[in-house]
DNA sequence: AGCACGATGCTCT
DNA sequence: GAGCATCGTGCTT
């Protein structure tokens, strides 16, 4: 079942705990490349330093403030995209980045993208499932834009670890630490 | 196994 | 012009 806008119409951190074990999915040419997802982080309105949208709405971060459901994907790094599902209502810029998958179909596929390495990071995840700015600000609620989530196994409480999230060097606390961040421990149960 | 570093170009001040 | 929600390599232990 695709995850309809309601799944998303919600707080950020109920959402990007309840991303985990969902069913991120990209259809290209026909085939379905696809991934349980194992790892995301909370992106939280305009108070949030970390958040994109901490100086206000621009071209880059405006998806952010749209309606829920939808997709925003920035460049950075001068060469790395990164997805994230946009959260809470319209009009306040929140979102959840998908930083991890363990793929499930389209594995050939998947495999010869990354090279034979792995989906655990965020510009891993959207190499590997050929996801980048041209799928900016597309609806995840319908099969049409080519790429969405689906509902997958649940993930039990003991299996989640909690912490900070990654790669805020210059941001200042309390949002460099808060813990933001939610990840499958061990994922092998889903072999 | 872990850390340091360079790549590389877009976005906003 | 600075900074960046990263990755892979190569070197050290």
């Amino acid at each position: 079942m695709i995850l309809p806008r309601a799944f998303y119409a919600r707080p950020t951190l109920t959402v990007a705990r309840e991303l985990l074990g969902a069913c991120l999915v990209r259809l290209v040419d026909g085939i379905r490349l696809a991934g349980i997802i194992l790892e995301t982080e909370a992106y939280i309105g305009e108070n949030d330093l970390g958040c994109h949208a901490k100086s206000g709405k621009t071209r880059r971060n405006a998806v952010m403030y749209g309606p829920p459901g939808y997709a925003y994907i920035y460049f950075t790094y001068g060469m790395h995209w990164c997805l994230n599902a946009v959260t809470e209502a319209e009009g306040f810029p929140a979102a959840v980045l998908i930083r991890a998958i363990l793929p499930t179909e389209g594995l050939e596929i998947i495999h010869k993208r990354r090279n034979g390495r792995d989906t655990l990071g965020p510009a891993k995840v959207t190499q590997a499932l050929a996801i980048d700015g041209g799928l900016n600000g597309v609806n995840l609620t319908e099969t049409s834009s080519g790429l969405w989530i689906e509902s997958g196994l649940p993930v039990s409480d003991e299996s989640v670890t909690v912490g900070p999230r990654v790669g805020l060097y210059t941001v200042p606390e309390p949002w460099k630490s808060i813990p933001w961040r939610f990840q499958v421990v061990d994922h092998s149960k889903f072999r």
